[in-house]
RNA sequence: GGAGCGGUAGUUAAGUUGGUUAUAACGCCGGCCUGUCACGCCGGAGGCCGAGGGUUCGAGUCCCUUCCGCUCCGCCA
């Protein structure tokens, strides 16, 4: 945490005498923004208010850029033209707040600056007020300039003067407000849930908030809200959407925060073409209107097993080729016995990668084993012959069938992974991924949606030792699976589906279970007695129990949908006031201590480690 | 829980094999300047090198511990 107090650098005299000149704004009223005036305002008398951008004080002439959200005027102050105006203009520093009223007047010949949009013009002062000093702050607030996360944060309202963040933000606001108008065109009610809402044990870690008229008890911040959109189907709403905010607790990246918004969305009486359809439209609309592209619909469906076998991912980014070649079947009876007592072995060409030094190849080989891989194996196709530590221990037979799938061509590489299928496809899949950047495969502004179907209903938790629900345990298993939920539950699929950008999963929905059997078969299967499903979801099961109409839906990630829209790299940039990797707020230095009484009030007392206040 | 990268002036960075007084740019302060637009010119101030230990005659540099930020693995139905 920074210590660095303004008045360090800027003499606390100056401060205070500066701040002698502050005036009220009095009856003074803005009649422009910053970035309005042009040549056909010339003459005018006008009014702005803002910030100053930058000072250039000529001694004779003074200069201000004067900033607010819309843009940059150019304010002179001239001893000629107002010198009451000018007398004490040589005050004025970075990020000072100020009114000015002047006149507008076309720059004279070859003064004109192109680059700013309102450089055809200036505004001579007339008169002007100071409604207040800045200390110097402790990071410029100018586009140019790169200044570190943890002080962006720190100081996070002076990071957000800066354009890039209005404009992020002033962009999630229009998706939001596009998402609105779309969906009440269509029918869907907005519909608030509850933030104090009833811990269950599935799926994330709640946080948990201590009830102080229950002592001992404690609610939990919606993950989702889930259970209360299905319930509003029963409810009868038909067609329900919220803008809501969800809580996990658990650890961040890039795009995860430990709070984030959802675009959260229930229809009734739909399959899941209904659900994608609907999604598509929403999407065709945001990018028409928030962006100016027009989407191709439908989108392209890929179902989950294809994606894993072709990409190892399930959210593949569609922009580039560099797919895997599933090569188990030629190699199940090698010699090479890393390859044959595999369960899975997989390649991946690359065109042009014999250009590869070793150095890129270790580089790659380290990379993959972040994934869990032992190591990289790969083959570099020469027109004189296969240059390998590893094609020695192949025969000509499979060398053939190889070269044959793939392809192969001279001058290509071929990178190899055989061992467990989760690691095959994580260590190739995300090669893929970085091979990608590497190699700049990935067109710039190109926006690629997938649908990606059929997950599998359940995976198998290695941590609890049972199988949990790959969705949630309200997702409907697909038609004909009701029987796999216990006979063969590895291969069981279920009615889900996702929505991926450019290998960003921003959506993510399923066809709810709204049979009342059904589900109590689902909690059955997934280990939970008759008594714990009912002490848990007993709400639930009885809503199914009286009408639930056929159900699904979907939620978007806002935050995920708006970074890439943004072109920005972390969802941080699209949240005003984002968290840490530690889940802090610098801004705010949350979180933190309690007063012992507060505890007390809430029937809680830390262990001995914890910090208390 | 784990791996990697980073932390040096207000900011962004450089700092060689461990060796005099720790650099630069921008910003800040003072002076000059009537057409600049990231104005220019002259001068100045500003540092516990994240913190704490250690090795050494000597540490920004090497070692250990720790804090903070970022990226990732695990985790995230």
């Amino acid at each position: 945490m920074t210590e660095f107090m303004p008045e360090e650098i800027q003499s606390a005299d100056l401060q205070q005498e500066h701040q002698k000149f502050i005036q009220d704004m009095g009856d003074w009223l803005r009649t422009h923004c910053c970035g309005a005036l042009t040549l056909d305002d010339v003459d005018q008398e006008v009014c702005l208010m803002g910030w100053v951008q930058y000072r250039r004080d000529h001694g004779g002439l003074i200069f201000v850029d004067l900033r607010d959200c819309f843009g940059l005027t150019q304010i002179v102050f001239s001893p000629d033209t107002a010198s009451s105006a000018h007398n004490n203009a040589h005050i004025l520093r970075s990020e000072y707040v100020l009114a000015v009223r002047g006149k507008v007047r076309p720059r004279p010949a070859g003064m004109v600056n192109p680059a700013m949009p309102t450089g055809q013009i200036e505004v001579v002062a007339i008169d002007w007020k100071l409604l207040n000093t800045s200390k110097t702050p402790p990071f410029s607030v100018e586009e140019r300039s790169e200044t570190g996360e943890n002080l962006r944060l720190a100081w996070r309202y002076l990071d957000l003067r800066r354009p890039r963040m209005q404009a992020n933000l002033r962009l999630r606001h229009l998706v939001a407000q596009t998402v609105r108008r779309f969906l009440d065109e269509n029918a869907f009610v907005e519909v608030e849930t509850p933030m104090l809402t009833k811990s269950t044990p599935e799926g994330a870690r709640d946080f948990l908030v201590p009830s102080r008229l229950n002592l001992g008890q404690f609610y939990a911040l919606p993950q989702s809200p889930q259970l209360f959109k299905q319930l509003l189907m029963v409810g009868g709403f038909d067609r329900y959407f919220q803008i809501v905010r969800c809580f996990r607790d658990e650890d961040l990246r890039a795009d995860r925060q430990p709070e984030f918004t959802q675009i959260d969305i229930e229809m009734s009486f739909v399959n899941e073409k209904a659900v994608m359809f609907m999604a598509e439209g929403l999407m065709a609309r945001v990018f028409s209107d928030v962006q100016g592209i027009s989407l191709k619909l439908p989108f392209p469906v890929l179902s989950w097993d294809e994606s894993m076998n072709r990409y190892g991912v399930d959210k593949p980014d569609t922009r580039f080729g560099l797919e895997l070649h599933d090569i188990t079947h030629i190699v199940y009876a090698s010699a090479f016995k890393l390859f044959a007592a595999a369960k899975l072995v997989k390649a991946m060409k690359v065109t042009g990668g014999d250009a590869f030094t070793r150095k890129e190849i270790d580089e790659f080989t380290e990379f993959v084993k972040i994934y869990g891989a032992q190591g990289l194996a790969w083959i570099k196709i020469k027109s004189g012959g296969w240059q390998s530590p590893v094609a020695k221990f192949l025969s000509e037979r499979e060398r053939h069938s190889i070269a044959q799938a793939l392809d192969l061509q001279p001058g290509d590489i071929v990178f190899f992974q055989a061992g467990e299928p989760a690691v095959v496809n994580a260590a190739l899949g995300n090669l893929r991924l970085r091979l990608g950047e590497h190699l700049h495969l990935v067109p710039e502004n190109s926006f690629n949606f997938l649908w990606v179907t059929d997950f599998p209903l359940y995976e198998y938790d290695n941590a609890e030792k049972r199988y949990v629900a790959c969705h949630h345990p309200f997702t409907a298993p697909a038609h004909g699976h009701l029987e796999r939920m216990f006979s063969d539950p590895e291969n069981a699929r279920a009615r889900a589906y996702d929505l991926v950008l450019n290998g960003n999963e921003i959506g993510g929905g399923s066809i709810r279970i709204h049979s009342a059997d059904v589900q109590r078969r689902m909690f059955a299967a997934l280990g939970f007695s008759p008594d714990s499903a009912e002490k848990r979801f007993g709400f639930l099961l009885r809503a199914l129990e009286l009408g639930a109409p056929p159900h699904g839906g979907i939620a978007f990630g806002l935050d995920r949908l708006v970074m890439l829209l943004a072109g920005a790299s972390s969802i941080r940039d699209v949240i005003a006031f984002p968290k840490t990797q530690k889940a802090a707020c610098l801004l705010t230095d949350a979180p933190s201590g309690v007063a012992s009484g507060q505890l007390c009030e809430l029937g809680l007392r830390l262990r001995e480690t914890a910090a208390e206040t």
